[in-house]
DNA sequence: TACTTAATTTCGGAG
DNA sequence: CTCCGAAGTTAAGTA
């Protein structure tokens, strides 16, 4: 991993076209070849990059200005960067990084309500997870009193959640053996338009809190 | 901006819970607070980070090693480094930064579409851009001999975009001044589930091209 | 390998 | 300020 700090001016040419006017920034170079321009704000976003696969080449232009040509491997998106002055240039090993785990995802929130379906309404109970049809696979399909339920569970509720479940739901009541099939949409938040859209359509909203959930789940990690 | 090349453990708890073992990482700390975990390679987004505005604490753990603790204002999420050993350490004044130009998305490509409706079919022309409904607006609305034609624009044509122009046609099909209106897909690139979508809701399908596109608005841009 | 879906998405614009 | 849609999205899982 290469760190300078430089002032520098960028310009991406590629999927879009994009330029970064003069000013001091970091640069990353990564031991992959891909190179990040952070800014000293904006969140973890560059201000500009180029993803591996990619090759690095080092030249001097006319005006002895250094300046580095980023191309990648499989297209022909460039990113040139021109270092005007270079404050600090440093090279640093650091390995093969053992890599992130996770848990609380959307995975983890379907397991969690497959166990604790009551969530979902009164008397409700389990018939299948990953339920398939033609188009892909229900998240839940559950029953209770009313009759079959088909379960969509986002981790944030948005619009094509809902048509996704409509779609789910179109299919599942052509089916003689199904039908009639309510929908159920469960999600830790759910979106204005995407609670308007459900309504629309007849298909039940349910905020599901995985904290509370995981607590149910293990007794241990309640809190009296 | 602080760099530092740290042997360190992360722990994140927030949204979700994640762990980072035992290596070496770069670290950025941007003026805005925000950390930055990086690995040597991964492309752009770091391994762990936590987003402004946030506030970072420093203290010394009973094992005499350095800690520290990153904690969301507006929230509780917090990050958790563990400095085993530090190998760089720097600090540079970067300013504020002048702010990146783009070109070429979406908008543009409507821009360009809006001026050359045909395009889009023969003897399309438009009638307004950004044609507004009760539901959103609608990007294009065109007419040929056949009736008017609403238009969705995307750069990468999927699932949802036809999903949202199915709702204008529904909605604007029962307009008595508007019916009938057929409905045209647009995009840079259409994803097969998408196409067979648009085929079975009798929406037709338009790959563009943006540099064939701008090379028609600027003959100068022409290769010949 | 190609395609689909989720993401601690982030970012910008409009109401 | 919130809500909504786009992104050079990236990344992970599946057929």
């Amino acid at each position: 991993m290469r760190l300078v700090v430089a002032k520098c001016q960028v310009d991406y040419a590629g999927r879009l076209t994009a330029h970064l006017p003069l000013a001091t920034r970091v640069i990353m170079v990564k031991a992959d070849g891909s190179v990040l321009v952070h800014a000293d704000g904006g969140s973890y976003k560059p201000l500009n990059w180029m993803s591996p696969p990619c090759t690095l080449r080092e030249s001097v232009g006319d005006d002895g200005v250094v300046e580095w040509t980023v191309a990648a491997t499989k297209s022909d998106d460039t990113l040139r960067i021109r270092l005007e002055e270079v404050i600090h240039d440093s090279d640093h090993e650091l390995g093969i990084d053992p890599g992130l785990q996770k848990d609380g995802v959307e995975k983890h929130l379907q397991e969690l309500l497959a166990e604790h379906t009551t969530t979902l309404g009164p008397g409700m109970s389990l018939v299948r997870r990953e339920y398939m049809t033609a188009i892909g696979p229900v998240d839940l399909l559950c029953k209770d009193a009313g009759g079959s339920v088909a379960v969509e569970i986002k981790r944030r509720g948005e619009i094509d959640g809902v048509e996704q479940l409509t779609r789910y739901l179109e299919l599942m009541n052509r089916d003689p053996k199904l039908r009639p099939v309510r929908g159920v949409f469960a999600a830790q938040e759910i979106k204005p338009q995407a609670r308007v859209l459900a309504q629309d359509r007849g298909i039940e909203c349910v905020v599901v809190n995985y904290d509370e959930l995981r607590g149910i789940e293990d007794p241990s990690l309640r809190l009296f």
